[in-house]
This record gives C-alpha cells, sequence and structure tokens, in this order.
DNA sequence: AGCACGCCGACT
DNA sequence: GTCGGCGTGCTC
C-alpha cells in the first residue's frame, strides 16, 4: 500500500483527475484518504487531496509525496464521495468541490522563492539577496534580472524552490499555573518580604485555586502586571504554557437555556412523522409546510433533541440572511455548547474553529448557511432546511450545487430523515410532495390561536388619480400614525431588488449607463457618485445631461435612504431605525438594530430583505410593504413565486403574539395572482395557478432547464460560439429538447465582455452531461488561450 | 495553472 | 550568433 491516488490543486479539465504518487518509507500508515499533502507536480510543488490509498499503479516512476500537511484527514470518506457526485453533478472540477466543502482556511497558498547554493554569486545577485539566504521569487522579477537567475539556476549556484502553506492558524493562550504543591506556596509566602504584596496575592490566590488560568485574566482579577508574573516565573514557582483555544464569536453572550415547548397537536403529528424514520434509520424527505408562526423551529428542536438521545449529530441550514442573532440563539439556547454555527459573518479563523469543533465531534449540531450541508459528521439522523424555498441555497458560483440536493443525497447515505420546512414551499418541492417523493406534513394554524394578520391592498395608482404622489398612501400613513399613538410598531419594508436608483435627463430620456457594462449606473447619495454594481465603475453625477446638454438630469427611484427621509418628514415625531447593506455593514450592527427595535427604542423599522425573515418582535402590530410589484418586472419566470413568497414572509412578521396584526401592502397591480392570493395567504391556490402557467410556458417543475452563458469581448465571438453550442446540443440531444436561443443575456456586457446565453428545456436527458462535458473541452483551448468563458449552470436560479 | 521546450524574427 | 517572443504540450 504505498501509491496514493490524488487530485491536485489544478483547477483545470486537463488535470481533473488523479495523479498516482509513491507514499515515501517514512509515511507508510501516515498517509490516508481525505488528507491534504504537498506533491512535487512538474516544477513545481502544489497541494493535493488524496482519494485512495492503493498498492499499485499503472504509471512506471511514481514520484514520492513530498509531504503530508494533515495528521488527520479532513474530508471523511463520505465527503470525498459526495464530493466527486456534485462534481459530477455540476460539472465542476474535483478540486473546486473539494475546496467548496472546506473551510477557506484550509485552502493552500503558494510562495515562489530563490535559495542561495554558493557562498558566492554573481555580483548582480548578490546585491538582491544583501546576504540573506532565501527571498521571494518576486524580487528578482522586480530587479529585472531574469537572466541572470536563469544562468545561476543552471550553474548551480542558486535554486527555485516552492512553497505550500496552509492558511489555517490556531488560536493559543497564555495560561498561568503553580509549580509547586499548596504546602510549598506557603514557604514561599513567608519568605517573600514584606513590600511583596503583589507577588503574595498572586501565590495567594494559586492557593486558593490550584489550577491553571488565562495570564490576562489573572492580571486583571488581581490588579498586577506582566513583570511580576515574570519575576514569579523565572524564580520556578509559576509556569506559563500555551493552550489552544476556539475564537468564540458568541463568547461573550449570555444565552439562556431555554426548555422544550409544550406542542400543539399538528406540530406533534409532525414530529411524530419525523421521529419514527428517525427511530427506523431510514431515508425520507419530509415538506413541512407551516404557516408563519406556526412554530416550526419548535418542531426542528424537539427532532433535534430526539436525535442527539440518539446519539446521532444534526445539521440545520438556514438562509444566509436569516442567520440574525435571534435564530442562533434559539439553537444556542436548547443546545448549548453542543451547537456549532457556520455562516459568512463570522471571519475565517473563526469559521475554521466552529468546523474543527465538528471535526472532532466536540458538537452534535451545527446551525449554517449553505456551506454548513457539507458539515463532517459522521454519525448524521437529521437535516434540516429552514426556509426551504431560498434562492441562496443555490451557490451561484461553481460547484453550483443546490444545498436541498446535497442534503438529500447525505440523507441516502445516513439512511437519515430530512425535514424541508418553509411557510411558501418551492414550486418544485411542493409538486414533488404532491406526487409523494416527499411526505407533506402540513401545519396550517398559528401558535396561541393567534390569526394571520388583514391584509388590505392599495392600489397606487387610485393615490395617484386622487392627487397623493407620495411614496405612501393615505392609509398606510393613517395606521402607521395610529401605531405610533398606541404605542405599537410598525415594520415597513422595501423591496430594492429590480428597483434602484438610476439617473434620467428628463429632456431626452437619457439614461446613465455604464461605459463598460449594459446596465444603468446606480445613483449614491452618500458621495454623489454613480456606481456600476457590476463591475465597481464610478464617476460623478453630471450637472448636465451628456446627451443633450439639459440641465434637468435627475434620479430615479427609491432607495432605503430616501424613503427615511421622507418618511421622517411626514412624521416627524416618528423614531426610525432603517436597515439596509449601509447601515449594517459594520460587524455587529445587524444585531444592535434588531436589539434597538426590540427594546421598543424606535417605532418604526425601515428596511430590505433582511427584515422579510425570522424577526419576532411581540409590539409589531402593523406590517408595510412599499411596492409589491417591484420584482414582478423582473426577466425571471420565478418573478411571480419570489413576489408571492416575499410578501407572505413580511406579513408574516406582524401580529404573532397577543396583539393582533395589520399588513398594507402598496402595488401598483393589485389585480396580479401573487398579490392578490398572498393577500388571502392561499398558497394552494398561489400553487395551482403558478404550476398550470409553468406547464403552458414549460418551465420547472414541469421542466428542468440548463443555462449555458459565453462571454468575450468580442461580440461576434460569443455569438458564434453560442450559435455553435446550441447547434451541437441540437444534434445530440434527443428530440424531446427545447433549446432557447442563442439570446443576449438580460445583462449582455460585463466588465466589457458580451455575454449571450442559450437554454435548454428537457424532462429527461441522461447524456446531457457528457455531452455539455464534450462541448466544454472542445472549447477548452479557447477559453485557456482566448479568454472565452462558458459557463454551465443546471438548474439555475440566477438568469442573468 | 504554470512551466519547459522549441521554433522564429530581431538584435547586441 | 543569442535574446526573447509566443505557440504547444505536459504534469503521476
Amino acid at each position: 500500500m504505498d501509491v496514493a491516488n490524488v487530485v491536485v490543486d489544478v483547477p483545470v479539465a486537463q488535470t481533473n483527475r488523479m495523479f498516482d504518487y509513491r507514499i515515501p518509507e517514512y509515511l507508510q500508515h501516515a498517509v490516508f484518504p481525505g488528507m491534504r499533502v504537498i506533491v512535487p507536480f512538474g516544477p513545481r510543488k502544489i497541494m493535493g487531496y488524496v482519494l485512495e490509498v492503493t498498492d499499485h499503479s499503472d504509471i512506471d516512476k511514481l514520484k514520492p509525496i513530498e509531504s503530508i500537511m494533515d495528521v488527520t484527514p479532513v474530508l471523511t470518506k463520505e465527503l470525498l464521495e459526495l464530493g466527486k457526485w456534485v462534481a459530477h453533478h455540476t460539472i465542476s472540477f474535483y478540486i473546486s468541490t473539494f475546496q467548496a466543502m472546506l473551510p477557506q482556511a484550509l485552502k493552500a497558498s503558494y510562495e515562489k522563492q530563490v535559495q542561495r547554493l554558493n557562498d558566492i554569486l554573481p555580483e548582480k545577485l548578490e546585491m538582491i539577496f544583501a546576504g540573506r539566504d532565501v527571498i521571494s521569487f518576486q524580487e528578482f522579477e522586480e530587479a529585472g534580472v531574469y537572466q541572470a537567475l536563469q544562468r545561476a539556476v543552471q550553474v548551480g549556484d542558486v535554486e527555485i524552490i516552492y512553497q505550500v502553506h496552509s492558511k489555517e492558524t490556531v488560536k493559543k493562550q497564555t495560561y498561568v499555573k503553580p509549580m509547586l504543591e499548596p504546602l510549598e506556596l506557603e514557604a514561599v509566602l513567608a519568605d517573600l518580604p514584606q513590600q511583596a504584596k503583589k507577588k503574595k496575592a498572586i501565590i495567594h490566590f494559586f492557593q486558593q485555586h490550584n489550577k491553571p488560568i488565562q495570564k490576562k485574566e489573572l492580571l486583571e482579577k488581581l490588579h498586577t502586571t506582566q513583570s511580576t508574573v515574570k519575576q514569579l516565573i523565572d524564580q520556578g514557582i509559576l509556569k506559563q504554557e500555551m493552550v489552544e483555544t476556539y475564537r468564540d464569536p458568541y463568547q461573550n453572550e449570555n444565552i439562556k437555556r431555554t426548555q422544550p415547548l409544550p406542542l400543539t397537536s399538528q406540530q406533534q403529528d409532525a414530529m411524530n412523522a419525523v421521529v419514527d424514520t428517525l427511530d427506523q434509520t431510514k431515508h425520507q424527505t419530509f415538506l413541512l409546510h407551516g404557516v408563519t408562526g406556526s412554530g416550526k423551529t419548535e418542531v426542528y428542536l424537539q427532532a433535534i433533541h430526539h436525535c442527539l438521545t440518539k446519539g446521532k449529530e444534526a445539521i440545520v441550514l438556514v438562509p444566509e440572511i436569516a442567520l440574525t442573532p435571534q435564530m442562533v440563539n434559539r439553537f444556542k439556547g436548547r443546545f448549548g455548547s453542543k451547537v456549532a454555527v457556520m455562516h459568512s459573518a463570522l471571519s475565517k479563523g473563526e469559521r475554521f474553529d466552529e468546523w474543527r469543533k465538528v471535526q472532532r465531534k466536540e458538537v452534535q449540531v451545527v446551525v449554517g448557511a449553505r456551506s454548513a450541508i457539507f458539515a463532517p459528521f459522521e454519525q448524521i439522523g437529521l437535516i434540516i432546511i429552514d426556509e426551504e424555498h431560498e434562492t441562496s441555497y443555490k451557490q451561484e458560483e461553481h460547484p453550483r450545487y443546490h444545498a436541498r440536493d446535497v442534503a438529500i443525497q447525505r440523507a441516502k447515505y445516513h439512511y437519515c430523515p430530512v425535514i424541508l420546512g418553509s411557510a411558501t414551499p418551492a414550486l418544485e418541492s411542493y409538486a414533488r410532495a404532491k406526487k409523494g417523493v416527499y411526505q407533506l406534513l402540513s401545519m396550517p394554524e398559528r401558535m396561541n390561536n393567534a390569526k394571520m394578520p388583514e391584509v388590505e391592498l392599495i392600489d397606487m395608482r387610485d393615490e395617484l388619480h386622487a392627487g397623493n404622489r407620495s411614496m405612501f398612501s393615505r392609509q398606510l400613513k393613517e395606521a402607521i400614525e395610529e401605531r405610533l399613538a398606541r404605542k405599537e410598531q410598525t415594520v415597513l419594508f422595501l423591496n430594492r431588488r429590480g428597483y434602484s436608483t438610476f439617473v434620467m435627463c428628463r429632456d431626452c430620456g437619457h439614461v446613465m449607463t455604464c461605459p463598460h457594462c449594459d446596465i444603468a449606473l446606480t445613483y449614491h447619495r452618500k458621495n454623489q457618485k454613480l456606481k456600476c454594481h457590476y463591475c465597481n465603475y464610478e464617476e460623478n453625477m453630471p450637472d448636465t445631461c451628456p446627451s443633450c446638454e439639459s440641465d434637468t438630469i435627475r434620479y430615479f427611484g427609491t432607495g432605503t435612504q430616501k424613503v427615511e427621509e421622507a418618511l421622517q418628514e411626514m412624521i416627524p415625531e416618528a423614531n426610525i431605525i432603517r436597515m439596509d447593506v449601509d447601515t449594517t455593514r459594520r460587524k455587529g450592527s445587524h444585531e444592535r438594530l434588531l436589539r434597538q427595535f426590540g427594546n421598543q427604542q424606535a417605532d418604526i423599522l425601515l428596511g430590505t430583505q433582511m427584515i422579510a425573515k425570522g424577526l419576532d418582535f411581540p409590539n409589531v402590530t402593523l406590517v408595510g410593504v412599499l411596492a409589491a410589484d417591484s420584482l414582478l418586472n423582473l426577466p425571471d419566470f420565478r418573478a411571480s413565486e419570489k413576489t408571492f413568497q416575499l410578501l407572505t414572509q413580511v406579513s408574516g412578521r406582524a401580529g404573532r403574539h397577543q396583539l393582533p396584526g395589520e399588513v398594507i401592502i402598496q402595488t401598483y397591480t393589485p389585480e396580479h395572482y401573487s398579490v392578490e392570493l398572498a393577500s388571502t395567504y392561499d398558497y394552494e391556490a398561489f400553487f395551482e395557478k403558478e404550476m398550470l402557467i409553468r406547464k403552458t410556458y414549460q418551465y420547472p417543475p414541469y421542466y428542468y432547464l440548463t443555462l449555458v452563458t459565453v462571454s468575450h469581448p468580442n461580440q461576434i465571438k460569443v455569438m458564434e460560439v453560442t450559435k455553435m453550442i446550441s447547434l451541437l446540443l441540437r444534434k445530440h440531444l434527443s428530440d424531446d429538447v427545447r433549446i432557447l436561443g442563442p439570446t443576449a443575456s438580460p445583462v449582455a456586457r460585463i466588465k466589457d465582455r458580451y455575454r449571450y446565453q442559450c437554454m435548454v428545456k428537457y424532462k429527461n436527458e441522461p447524456n446531457q452531461r457528457e455531452i455539455l462535458r464534450k462541448i466544454l473541452a472542445y472549447f477548452e483551448d479557447e477559453m485557456r488561450k482566448d479568454e472565452l468563458l462558458i459557463q454551465i449552470d443546471l438548474q439555475p436560479y440566477q438568469l442573468m
């Protein structure tokens, strides 16, 4: 067993396979599948993952593994298999997939250096080395002595070496502990001169607590300094040691422990179904369709509890945006230190530490965003995906996986249940539940006998006719004022997606667009600049129209900032908290703003998507949606579904406790079925209606989609390649497929690259991936040399 | 990807 | 003659 099959860290098609390496004598029985190793690859050294250890290879001369980067594998056998599966299903490289399954900190970084081999070097080189033995290659590049270097390498004066590092670091803290027994300490105490007050205090302390304490803590407790402690260490009375610790982002929070709540009968029914499956150790996917406020989370918590009592582990996925402290606390409150939390707001080091807790089996529950589905548990008993309809479960870069698919794949391996929870399930999921692929669990009632809040639709066209040109309808204004008078709170929701503050000339209609992308520039009020959201291009707000030189150039659209100002002007006495990307950028500000609102330091919470989910404030009795239809005009076949889901979610923020809630939705299209049916909370009717439309227009869940996007700086080239791809697809796929395109992408140019796409609609094309792979291979040379980019997204969510 | 190798035109 | 430009092909 001295051969290792390794996937190397070179993400291109040519190297997307295993390379064999010899395991040197000294590493025998130390190399295992799932470990990172450093291997020679051509003239350099790179990182790779060991997939298998075998005893033979078809290759004659194997190079040996240079060294191992891990003592224990970072990927389990299951995760290695899963990685291969994901790579295959998303048409990605193995290496990219394995990287995506692990925390960023485990990625390798590379450094190229020049090492001196001779005491005397040519003068030119000696100057650069300046007495050092090893220097970075970059310094030579900057000095521009390439030839001299090459000669030196040939002569053997210097050598080019390749360093591979892992970025992970382990945080260590300094601890201090006594070296002597309590009795001996007593003797030391007696010997100390009277004025050594601090030393005495320290020794006294250790007589009482005969165990290590963090140095920082000791210093603070006894109001003393480093030097005093150091003297005691030097005298051999105390000892200093470094102890590995976790970076714990929640360490300063006092989370109250909670107990299981009594379940309603519908909760109990859902629980039982899951628990039965769990007890039988079999796989089943459940779709938990529960209205907002029906207590889905309590079902999760108790199902997890049951899972833990069976000695198994649980993964809970939550959309990134809903991973608020409120949410985290519910899990930490119930399961305490058994929980690890993984999301993007953590630093790299924090995320690595949370991952390590899982790897070391120090926790049994992971709560996290999409990538937490790859948590390295080995005894999974339950996987939960909350708000399963959320689009953030689909990764929009390679590997373009959907966490739901990965979850089900893992659950099949572990013979365990998956719960997909939502008040507004994705059409795909609900259709599967109806077909019996998933088991449907319904919770149509709210807890505490709370009623769903009344929803009033306001036709903003009527407002305009009545002479109200503001962004607030008369009804909404009145309702807000009522809440102020009653000391109740309001949540105002502005959907900014599909709505931006663009700049247009009122005279000639000229719209300011990005010179590098086919998209309107967005006006940023705080620095008076126009910015491109795709390439970060920036320019000053012009005084006159660049096209007709009229000075009537203005910005249009509604930003949260603008809404806040208008709102403040309309109701000067209101205290408003605004939550958007700008006000929550700083770490912890998200949390602070919510706490302020929860403590009733404000009357109105105004925000974007980030306030649509998971918020639960008893005093909120009014929810206002400023523009319900802003999503509807997007070129996206899911626009209606997204609108329905969003309106339902937002409405669910009101009246969750004793006080009854009210929802006011402002819209220009009150007759649209997604708006209308959201106002009556009729998911079933919406589902039926939308399914009919999907069937007619041949969209999911009736058809699967594949989106191929081609981009290149030359428009002709893009069109040609896309045309060719669509012809190839048409030729090699079955006659049942529909191929749309080539067409220009919705954003036809980004960063000076033209974008064309074609879309495949199909029901069953087992050969499709193989054909796509061949098409990619065909264009591979051009993709490498000629700036051509072909992206393939199976079951895309983002059609842009 | 990143590197060597090799072939060609433009120079000290 | 030699330097360096880029196209080609390989990496266990």
